[in-house]
DNA sequence: GAATCAAGTTTATCTGACAATCTGCCAATG
DNA sequence: CATTGGCAGATTGTCAGATAAACTTGATTC
């Protein structure tokens, strides 16, 4: 395989300069950018070229449009992603255990500085068990994935680190697929680690938390399908 | 607020059917989609219209085009989800010291990663000690920036996390202007940070290595400009 | 049988046009 | 004076038609 030739498709290279554009201007979202024809211009293109590159950012939410009003940047809407791509079969050929390790990294992180917070904030704590306590209430795999799901980010979202946030609502995509295959039995266990990591924090045992996080996260790579067979086909 | 009419654009709703026509046609990576004409004429739309959302799905690479061939389902492309995270609103909206603080636990987070790979593979350790070297050659700002990004990007590569690093090019974007205050009497102190580390993780002190670590990134702390001034603007 | 060439198919891009929608200004109204 | 209503300009949304570029396929040639 020699270097990919990139293939040139002019509205990818459009849209990746218009994201550079974005950044280096420093724009944010509700910012206004040139309309089409002036962007089409200064890129020596035709508008509908723009338009076609304007459709691809604007999908994710990245650009919005609305006529009258002209282009204006906005922020990624992750939930379309996840609908998008969540249904997509090849997301299993992201490495297992990086994502594993990735998310153990991230979550054993904020931990300290979760626990930082709890002291000072006491809702901190009532929410997270709150947050669990609905857990217990789950009766089907579609909302149990979905409360799992929202403790986690919560725990992130404690400790007051937002781009970590962004971070794992991009992991939380690619890990989906963990999630959906954990059997009912497991449900309880993972219920119960939830709760003493929470009050492990709570009494300051920072490291007792970090291994309970550890352990209960690593619990999906026994879940992961030997991919020997996988090699074989073709 | 009464019900927020969701303005339906056409693209995106074609966008969306033929996402599920995907679905219900059960279609894999490959195969091949009617042609744009066929599929403008059964939506009851016009080919531009069409191609507008295909334009939307191809960015993430749910579909493909190519000339002569026609339209297939494609596999996602995992690097422009992990790099649309820029824009992701809990970035946007992240103050410095939450910055400086995700950059610690993912850098510290992952030098356990790297001190055991480092045991196996002993080009890890030569490869970092060789980019800080080129650091110290370094005569203008714009090459030591260059070299310092490259030095902290070798050590998450080295950790074998591969999501990890394209959270860190997301976050480098974002950190540039700290680190292009940086001092000339700086240098060499954030040099020989970089060579503590990798000692102390070549001797497997991996608490040493984390605490330098943190104190070499926090220095960026002293160099954020208070923010009082900036809201007092508009 | 393998390589070469030509015709057909399909997307890529452009030009030009009109419709739909929003913004901002200004006059009419009470 | 404040509010409403409407008009003009600006901007995106959608369309039709045409040409170029890239690929596929099958026939031809050696």
């Amino acid at each position: 395989m020699i270097e990919s030739i990139g293939k040139a498709r002019l509205s990818d290279i459009v849209a990746d300069r218009l994201k550079q554009y974005i950044v280096d201007e420093g724009l944010s979202p509700g910012d206004r950018l040139p309309t089409e024809g002036q962007l089409a211009a200064s890129f020596g293109i035709s508008r509908l070229s723009l338009r076609e590159a304007t459709k691809s950012l604007g999908f994710l939410g990245i650009v919005e449009a609305r006529p009258g009003r002209g282009l204006t940047v906005g922020s990624v809407r992750m939930d379309r992603v996840t609908r998008v791509i969540g249904f997509h079969p090849d997301l299993l050929k992201a490495d297992p255990l990086s994502l594993i390790g990735t998310r153990v990294v991230i979550e054993t992180g904020v931990l300290p500085h979760v626990a930082r917070r709890m002291r000072d904030d006491p809702s901190i704590r009532e929410r997270l068990l709150a947050t669990n306590a609905e857990l217990e209430s789950a009766d089907n795999l579609t909302r149990f994935v979905e409360l799992d799901i929202r403790f986690h980010r919560l725990l992130i979202e404690s400790s007051g680190l937002t781009p970590l946030i962004a971070f794992t609502d991009v992991l939380t995509v690619f890990f989906r697929r963990f999630r959906e295959s954990v059997k009912k039995a497991e449900w309880s266990t993972g219920i119960q680690a939830h709760n003493q990591i929470v009050e492990a924090l709570h009494e300051g045992r920072i490291d007792a938390a970090s291994e309970l996080l550890r352990t209960h996260i690593e619990s999906h790579a026994r879940r992961i399908p030997s991919n020997k067979a996988e090699k074989r086909e073709k």
